[in-house]
DNA sequence: GATTGAACTGAACGCATGTTCAGTTCTACA
DNA sequence: TGTAGAACTGAACATGCGTTCAGTTCAATC
């Protein structure tokens, strides 16, 4: 819209991050150069100086872009009413959700360190945020009378350990389709709450 | 024992081996210079090539080294009999002997994918193996008719995800103990496998 | 106390790093 | 079609990297 002459950069923006995402997702932050990024692309290292103050932000970009899309898109679809659905719905939306992005998610878990002291703070707030979802439902259910949970916030970081797991083994085409995976660990997440 | 003049080394050999898992497991193997971890130990970082032929090979010995003690000190307590039983067992050795590691733990899971090929292989198959210990129990639980699992692959995988997460959050000294921990991950296992 | 060899130093090696910037290229608009 | 200015190049910068090695230090043995 305001774009003036010359402008690739809403082009060129969008494959930095994607290089960037896979590359770090690959081999690390500190083991990625900005020459390696800039060759995915197929530029020079100085050009994705027009898209990032400096490596340690354009990792920040990344991992807040991340959880503010996982917390937009669970507020979109979050359900309301009885807690066993509820978190039905949320062990099949996270199940999804991260299987979609195997690259964000991974780099989420791992690069925490590599986020200066303020960046990881924002990030950090973003995940309890998204943490605090699941633990309300558990919460409802227990008052309901439906779950039974002696500690909500670890069986909250249980349960969202135990599906983020996924990410380590499932391979779209695989042996089981998405929906089966689904199904046996929405039973596992039931089963372990007592629902 | 066999030991001849001058020597340090069976003194300066552990220390480099603890002052690099310290730092790898903080920054990152690839985040972390061999003068840090010379600065770490007190000496110069040529010094560190009486200890390891190369940076490479320190990783993976430190890898190696924690896989081989995991599967001796289970191998050691590996009780028989009943499924239920072996499987409790299982939880509590996993959490106990994850949360007296945690930074073993960390690169465990965190740098696998800086061994070079040949290495990793290695490391990845000593998990495996451990990962069929867990898997001989669940099958034997579901053949006794014990256990309700529709997958024992998924199950022994989703099981070891949810007790690792114990490391992200544990802390000794904390609001529980580790018992207290080992009972309310040991119920949501239970359940959870339909026990 | 002399000797031996392991342990270690300190400097050097070639190379890669993140970042900067003057200069060049290219595209959208006038 | 001329031009403004965004996009990009290519070289340079200081710094740090893993690794090597000739030389020095030091402790156990004779």
């Amino acid at each position: 819209m305001a774009r003036t002459a010359g402008s690739h950069s809403d082009i060129t923006g969008p494959r930095v991050r994607e290089a960037a995402l896979r590359l770090f997702a690959r081999h690390g932050f500190a083991a990625v150069s900005m020459r390696q990024i800039a060759g995915e692309v197929g530029v020079q290292a100085g050009a994705l100086y027009n898209y990032t103050p400096d490596k340690q932000s354009l990792l920040f970009s990344l991992l807040k872009g991340h959880m503010d899309e996982l917390l937009a898109t669970w507020a979109a679809e979050k359900p309301g009413g009885d807690p066993a659905a509820r978190l039905e719905q949320f062990t099949r939306f996270h199940i999804r959700f991260n299987v979609e992005r195997p690259e964000a998610i991974f780099i989420s878990y791992m690069e925490l360190r590599n986020l200066s002291p303020e960046n990881f703070e924002v990030v950090e707030a973003l995940r309890r945020a998204y943490e605090d979802e699941l633990e309300t439902i558990l919460h409802d259910g227990v008052t309901a009378g439906q779950f039974e949970v002696p500690d909500t916030k670890i069986a909250t970081l249980a349960v969202i350990a135990m599906l983020t797991g996924v990410n380590t083994w499932y391979r779209a085409g695989g042996r089981l389709s998405l929906e089966q995976v689904e199904q046996i660990y929405w039973d596992m997440v039931r089963r372990a709450v007592g629902g």
